[in-house]
DNA sequence: CAGCCATGTCGTAACTTTACCCAAATAATG
DNA sequence: CATTATTTGGGTAAAGTTACGACATGGCTG
């Protein structure tokens, strides 16, 4: 896992993208053949890529070594990670006249994209400490508002599984008058795109006041964030853009997914037989394999 | 976009992994020094990993052209972007005693591999078929149960930014009451990861006999599927293993907003006001940024 | 108009690939 | 069963590419 850390965070396409601005002329006609086409390039030689950019051949060099490669080769090798971790359009946002095709991969990239943001930035700490506050609950209820509702509502379905008392909540009063009745041995998952939503931090401080733990999947610089026993931060990916869906919501469930497995490890081999049994009785709704 | 696609769907690591029986004795010394540390073998050179397995130059060019690479450095690249694509855990479960860490991040890139396979398998021209369907009705309703439940109310936040009227059911007797009072113009979406479920398919065929527009987000091979009038095949990935979680509810959310996203462009520009609108209302309930 | 930075030309070194050859293993035949 | 074809596997060496460094030139700035 850490072996090949090192290469993952540098998205060497977006980097030259930012960059472009900065680069000298001929430099900038390197970047801009290379954008162009970036899987092309990857099968360029150093001479075609120069005769394609309209430039010489060190010039292509000097590019590479800009971006902190040895040389052309190991810019080539990086490029082509870059490529493969999924950013053909990065950055690019989708236009009004863009075709299915075009706008339905430019989603699912930045979707791919955006979780594996959250991947590098996940706190194995922070998650090992979160599954150990929901093992020790007595009951757990998930609250989300908005479009964090669906979120909640999926994680009481994941967690109604272990036998635990579990309920999620989308509705502000139902969320308040449950803070408001809580206690030691109860834990409430928040889960919050901003954060910065005054009733949900509100609900928050009201059920840490009662003594209970309160568990926020948050971003994790905001007020919510302060107020929770204990965060998983969710840097939020920016939301300028008007096309582009929130992916949060998928790296919420994601990450509720994680804790649902963690419950699960930690509950040992013998709560495998439990859950089979649950797999096993959904086998009569449903039409048979052939 | 369909530029590197070609390259997409070839895991070269894994390939080396299992025609490592096939190969001869030299040819699998090389296959060895490359799974030995896959990384280091893309800074190699072609003498250098010919001196790490313990073989001729020629060797290791035969060896990549056994691949189907047109030689070395295009093996390289290839290796390069198998790596990235992240397979240090991909197909390896998750144990019982892994880490936090280590179960986080399979998770995690399990959903990514699921998600980047979803992608490749993506139809734009049955999405474009779904979204003018949506388009022309009078009214949307998506149907989920169980674990597609969450999927379906998301849905139904999503869309109720356009202004149709659109409502979720997550309960097999309401779904049942609005299939039989459907019609023309209405539209309903069932969101099924199996495609199985008898009630679902049911509640299919009720809807469309009355002549209501049937979309179906499931296993394109399903007795739902045939049901439909216009189906999304989101392969189910295989639900082997105990630990690991369903990445088909990740996945649905994905087609989901490239529905909404979809939608929200066919509108036109003008509309992109009253998504603003909607947007600012919420401002009034956050704290405000610093 | 002097100096410096940006860019290109050319030659060389490193690397990859091809062509050729030998050895071992396997199959075939007297 | 032995001996000889034949195929397969793999190495050596030379030819062909590709990339890199040193140096030269041209354009821009002060």
């Amino acid at each position: 896992m850490a072996a090949n850390a090192s290469h993952r965070d540098d998205n060497l396409l977006e980097d030259i993208q930012t960059r472009l601005e900065t680069l000298n002329k001929s430099e900038r006609k390197v970047a801009e053949a290379i954008l162009r086409d970036p899987s092309a390039a990857t099968r360029y030689s150093i001479a075609a890529l120069a005769r394609a950019a309209n430039v010489s051949e060190p010039t292509v060099n000097r590019f590479c070594r800009g971006f902190s490669a040895t040389g052309f080769p190991d810019f080539k090798i990086r490029l082509a990670q870059s490529i493969a971790t999924g950013t053909p359009y990065v950055g690019q946002n989708i236009e009004p006249d863009d075709t299915t095709a075009e706008f339905s991969d430019k989603i699912m990239l930045s979707t791919i994209a955006n979780l594996d943001k959250a991947r590098q930035a996940l706190n194995p700490q922070a998650i090992a400490h979160v599954i150990d506050y929901l093992i020790q609950a007595k009951q757990i209820s998930f609250f989300g508002m908005g479009g964090s509702a669906s979120v909640a509502m999926d994680a009481q379905h994941k967690f109604f599984r272990f036998n635990i008392p579990v309920s999620s909540y989308d509705d502000a009063l139902m969320q308040r008058m449950i803070a408001a009745g809580a206690g030691v041995g109860d834990a409430i998952v928040l889960i919050s795109y901003t954060g910065r939503t005054r009733e949900v931090v509100d609900i928050a401080q009201l059920a840490r006041a009662n003594g209970a733990t309160v568990i926020g999947i948050t971003n994790p610089d905001s007020p919510l964030a302060e107020a929770c026993t204990a965060v998983l931060g969710v840097t939020a990916p920016e939301d300028t853009e008007v096309y582009m869906p929130m992916s949060s919501r998928i790296i919420h469930l994601t990450v509720i997914d994680i804790l649902a497995t963690g419950v699960t490890l930690k509950r040992g081999p013998d709560f495998l037989e439990h859950l089979k049994k649950i797999k096993e009785s959904l086998k009569a709704t449903r039409f048979p394999l052939n």
